[in-house]
DNA sequence: TGCCGCGTTTGATATAGGTCAAAATACACG
DNA sequence: CGTGTATTTTGACCTATATCAAACGCGGCA
């Protein structure tokens, strides 16, 4: 039997991570896995409100979250904000840093929550070693690059309630793909935090939220959701798509 | 002396190519970039309005502009599109496509165009054995996702008095960047795809358009542009930001 | 050279979402 | 467990941008 570990910087197995189908260890054998855990795997900790990283840090590790909740942002000088992700576990988050070695938004924990730390010249080290490695890192940077231009169309060109039904069903199909309900989950995220992801005021996100519960689409009580009409909600997309 | 090529294939040598210190070749050496060359470099020519690729298309290169002009839009099924980016020469299209092998969006020549083909399987293969550009490659998908933040936060959060002023002056630092003038350029593209880039209607691009020139920030007729006055445009950024 | 069509400009009007404000509710902390 | 602060909801009103419409002008082609 293990002893209890208390310090907060403590050595995690991708091997034995839930996470390895999700996150980078994705189609490595277990022996490239072991290289990969020998050159990563620091965990540290977060508590809610903790910034993982601020704009202007120097940049020297991605990050796989493990557990919790994460928001990115990017912060104008007059203090407007955009929310330019929400990320949860098996993904990745820092990857803006690559291009100029400084982080060039915040990453603040929603929830308490845990990272994996991934030292980024020891990754490109290895992954010049492990091809399946390189060509995974490749598409998760990729997978970004297409996860914004999906919000550049919801921000370019949709309306609120597309927006908002848009990112209910998007964190849906993240809540499934980790097992979790995708009909009923909990926000990690105030109004607010969604309007400045969707390019809306945190009244509009009320407002659009009441109108789809009026409508029999979702119930919200406060930060607990329920999809009641996948279907209803998906139907805001296509040629099919109606304001309420 | 050379005979002229007329095939339309016909390879360019990255060392003689006066985008070198722009494009994937940075900070190779002379024998790094002979390699470069080796196993790329075909070339190949559009004409206005031609498709470099089309949503959906099998993956397999990466093109890096030589010269010329291109958009890449997502479409949403209704019909909406929204311009994910305008590339001039140097820069590269395409690493959309590398997170599942398909392109996510289309890419359109906006005037008579030539691109060289990277193809991507053998750009990994020797970015595994050349450090650099392993770096270089990360560092390029890295700034497209920084680039995109920044768009977000555009659509986001910014009026379109901002949203014009940034478009006006990135096109001026990348016209600069290639030693063209930074206040007197054509634009390549029409006021409506300006308005699915920036998330605004035509209408609204030619109206502040016209707004900037009454004010003397700059002249517009048709394409062509000058700009005035770049400190008055880059003043709509920062805590100064003020409506006309 | 003159005609045709696309792109652009400009005006009048409509509206989605923003702003301001206040009440209701939830949550953290002592 | 009660108090204070933050979040959420809802209402009334406002404004930036969209929409609809018409005229204009430039560029390409016969």
């Amino acid at each position: 039997m293990q002893k209890a570990v208390t310090i907060p910087q403590l050595r995690v197995a991708c091997s034995s991570c839930n996470l390895r189908e999700l996150c980078l260890p994705v189609g490595l054998t277990d022996a490239e896995m072991q290289r990969l855990e020998n050159l990563t795997s620091v965990k540290r900790s977060f508590r809610r409100g903790d910034y993982l990283y601020r704009n202007g840090a120097a940049f020297d590790a991605l990050y796989a979250v493990r557990t919790g909740f994460f928001k990115t942002q990017v912060m104008h000088e007059d203090g407007r904000e955009q929310v330019t992700g929400f990320q949860m576990a098996g993904e990745i988050i820092g990857m803006d840093a690559i291009s100029n070695d400084v982080h060039t938004c915040d990453a603040v924990a929603l929830e308490d929550s845990e990272v994996c730390e991934l030292p980024f010249n020891r990754l490109e080290a290895l992954s010049r070693e492990l091809p399946t490695l390189q060509r995974h890192l490749h598409k998760i940077m990729s997978r970004e690059i297409v996860r914004e231009n999906g919000i550049l169309l919801l921000l370019g060109s949709m309306r609120a309630e597309e927006r908002l039904a848009a990112f209910l069903l998007n964190l849906s199909q993240r809540f499934a793909a980790r097992g979790y309900s995708p009909t009923a989950f909990q926000l990690r995220m105030t109004r607010q935090e969604i309007g400045n992801y969707l390019g809306l005021k945190l009244e509009t996100v009320s407002r659009t939220l009441s109108r789809f519960q009026e409508a029999g689409l979702i119930s919200v009580r406060n930060k607990t959701v329920q999809i009641l009409d996948l279907g209803g909600l998906q139907s805001f997309f296509g040629l099919s798509a109606k304001p309420l």
